[in-house]
DNA sequence: GGATTTAGCCCAATCGTTTAGGCACGCCCT
DNA sequence: AGGGCGTGCCTAAACGATTGGGCTAAATCC
């Protein structure tokens, strides 16, 4: 029933020519208009449901307004969510649409989806990343204003936002130091990713700026899901000197680390504190006692992605920020004092 | 560099008119070319990397060949990936694209957003909510292409799909029944939705079929979380009969059933078998031993909606289809047969 | 009073396609 | 020789907006 009504039709019902409602709707500046005829498109428009056609307008202005966000898995992990979110909540606060494209990891396919992307003349992209990396751009994207997210290309031509794991390894051992633990375990992933070595990178720093000594006794790698975080767990609190509190990679490694203090009889957080990194909300609140963790700021990043790209389009500006957001911390109940000797 | 190659610098190319151009790329039926012209014209293409506006096309056509997933909080919950991905998937395999918006519950916001896709000429829409739930369609979408995505409507104007959550009951029950288990608990949830009635009812239509008395004793109904599997597990596990088995709403009350569990000192599976729902692997994969569990068939879903509705668009079908798409059953540990008397 | 300015609007081109409806040429037939 | 019919291509009108450059009348200036 909205169907089919044209600047025509309203300029037809408001006396005018198509121009003059144009510039009266888009409100064009320094145009001598009538107010009269001003109040009778506006009227016109209303009283028809007058929509403009955002694909003739796209054509006519060589600009859809649309941002593509490409990603390898992102969609199929539990943490895209919150990008997706962060990044079209963006969009629309700006008046923007938001396509999604998936490649899952085929880089043939990812070619083939861009270069349909861009034949609908989308004018942007945010190339993503399921988990922080370092990845090499599709040629396609080259020369079409694209922001990177969660990864980081050598290539300084792109903006790009990941998250700041240092920071985020400091504020996790942080916490556990100001319980006041001075031996704390790091339950490590066995992966060569920025996120390994970052958080590793913040653990050190905090033990060092809490005047503790690191040792790699207390270091522990395993694969990073809850079997890998069972496994790091038993090592660690197998030790003859055991820590008191451990810092495990991400959440699910957390899961697994409850479950082999479980085993030991242990009880987190009078025995045993622990922090995770990720939140990952079904894991952090279902443990029990409550998760406390470090938070990847994946909505931050999606809107940061979003508003820098949509700057790089409108103002055409030349700087490519790339920057590291922040990791707050949330606390639940699985940190304590350590038990009294 | 790719820019502004127009079908008219390929009909410069070729020495021919863009209608014949036209005519060659889209091997348009019944139209006469000689073979000759035929492979000037797409060789002048290749040359200059012609790629068709589709923007353009998109006008003239008035077909834009994208899809819109509408949701309420969809992108928000670890299933919605599941969904985005197979409706993007489907939509790239008919040559669509897919954008997405998230309402974020705000019916004023989903509305404005809606009204933003049609004035960009979106052929459909799909519309989806979180959870399996009846919805009131926003009128916007009266009059055009719409499917409902896990969500049901009294409108039968609208073909939708769903998870099938009686079979689902049936299928995790029955897992239960077939491994000797002759009195299984139910850890319910205490919201009035089609999920909580309808895996209760395959809960009992499979008792029965097993021969077994429904006795409401042993359904227990607590929130959908951990906490609320715990709060159930215990009333279950308190029972002065107690189950050998326990079937629960979803993967996050199993895990507080588990907890339940290893406070009375309860062996999962060898004193009690669990099953959950939803396949939730963050959870159904970190559990010790891991969950058996139902899983729902989000990307199936996703792929059904995009597959019903580009038919509806394309071939302009008049019916439509409302189906209930079946939850396979994943198994890991967490059943076993019950424990001798 | 004639020239100039200004207010208020409109014409028509443009963006890049698709497509209905020609038009010219050569061949065959009578 | 003239008519009819294919073949192979092209012209031009859409689609629905935006916008540079008019144009007309009334108001103002000298």
């Amino acid at each position: 029933m909205t169907k089919k009504v044209s600047i025509k039709d309203v300029a037809e019902r408001a006396g005018v020519s198509t121009t003059t409602v144009s510039h009266v709707l888009n409100d064009v500046p320094g145009k001598r208009i009538n107010s009269d005829t001003r109040v009778r498109v506006r009227e016109a428009a209303d009283a028809l449901g007058y929509q403009p056609n955002g694909v003739a307008r796209s054509l006519r202005l060589q600009r859809s307004q649309i941002l593509a966000l490409v990603s390898d898995e992102i969609a199929t992990t539990p943490h895209a969510g919150k990008i997706i979110l962060g990044a079209q909540e963006a969009a629309s606060r700006h008046g923007w649409l938001l396509m999604l494209v998936n490649s899952g990891g085929d880089a043939h396919v990812e070619g083939q989806e861009i270069q349909a992307l861009r034949r609908r003349q989308v004018d942007g992209f945010i190339y993503a990343t399921m988990y922080h990396r370092e990845v090499a751009v599709p040629e396609v994207l080259r020369d079409v204003p694209t922001v990177l997210l969660d990864a980081r290309a050598d290539d300084p031509a792109y903006a790009s936002v990941v998250p700041d794991e240092v920071d985020g390894g400091r504020t996790a051992t942080r916490i556990l130091v100001e319980a006041g633990h001075r031996r704390i375990g790091f339950a490590c992933n066995v992966d060569d990713i920025p996120a390994t070595r970052g958080r590793l990178d913040g653990y050190r720093q905090e033990l060092e700026a809490g005047g503790m000594a690191y040792d790699d006794r207390l270091v522990v790698a395993a694969t990073s899901d809850a079997a890998g975080g069972r496994e790091a767990g038993r090592r660690l609190l197998g030790l003859e000197h055991r820590p008191t509190a451990i810092f495990c990679f991400n959440d699910r490694m957390a899961m697994g680390v409850y479950q082999a203090a479980a085993e030991l009889g242990l009880r987190i957080p009078h025995d045993l504190s622990v922090v995770g990194f990720d939140d990952q909300e079904l894991i952090a609140d279902g443990l029990l006692p409550g998760l406390t963790t470090v938070a990847l700021p994946h909505h931050e990043m999606g809107a940061w992605a979003v508003d820098t790209l949509i700057d790089q389009i409108e103002a055409d500006t030349t700087d490519r920020p790339r920057v590291r957001l922040l990791c707050p911390a949330v606390e639940r109940g699985s940190v304590a004092a350590p038990p009294a000797q």
